[in-house]
DNA sequence: TTAACATTTGAATAATTGTTCATATATAGT
DNA sequence: ACTATATATGAACAATTATTCAAATGTTAA
């Protein structure tokens, strides 16, 4: 018999509270554990859907996803937002390397930098609009 | 010439600040207002990306990627997490048709609703470990 | 009917985040 | 120098959200 408490949160970073069936699928468990990427890879990969999981930005991206390259002022005119607001969500695209720039005079002219955006966002696109 | 303000913001949801310059590529502007998607479809892809853009819904989706179904048992004994915290997101894949349950006694399995998730995952796994 | 257990749910809390506003920087023209 | 314009940035605010906790279901077995 397990004692009043052996599986329950003892504490904050401890161990957590979990059912206590002794057949807790083992061998699902175990697969699991051996198949999954890193945690490190995993976060990766959330924070990129992260970045593409918000409307502006995905936006943008579909925005820059027609065309050679845009300025801010482009965007902003498309999105109807502020230059700030737009410019704010671009720096969040650059440092994730989704887009480039461009500096020509006061006009800076945003692309796309990867090839796997459009990729994405096209899988993506089928799930929504076939399923 | 243009008078004061006439391209400055005026009102809460009326005209917003944009660039004043004669020129705002407007034939960019037209070819990204022509074969952008609508609206609706853009924050429906945005809000399947929020959804994969979570830690703990990245892992849950990667482990039920790996094995056929996972009670929430296993799930929470994989992730580490409280079955609550569990629960709590499986509800929100459920309500994305993310992932289908089948309850068998006291016990609920989940597993992927559908085809196009690992396609996604994909796609999204080479651009981070390639890139 | 009890007790035990897997899961769900609602409320509360803490943390994250998108937008706005004001201001700063950079560049071009006068 | 000065002015105008395009963009960037920092702080503040409002809104969203992931987790925890406590409590409620629904199910099985005694």
């Amino acid at each position: 018999m397990l004692k009043d408490g052996d599986n329950m949160k003892k504490d904050k970073n401890d161990v957590i509270e979990v059912c206590q069936t002794i057949e807790i699928h083992e061998d699902i468990i175990k697969k699991v554990r051996e198949n999954t990427p890193d945690e490190n890879t995993l976060n990766k990969l959330a924070d990129l859907f992260k970045i593409m999981g918000d409307n502006t930005r995905m936006k943008i991206l579909y925005a820059l996803l027609q065309v050679d390259e845009m300025c801010v002022c482009d965007l902003s005119t498309v999105l109807k937002k502020t230059p700030s607001a737009i410019s704010h969500q671009l720096r969040i695209l650059r440092q994730a390397d989704l887009v480039k720039y461009r500096k020509e005079g006061k006009v800076v002219y945003y692309s796309l930098n990867d090839e796997h955006v459009k990729e994405i966002l096209d899988v993506g696109f089928s799930h929504i609009t076939e399923g």
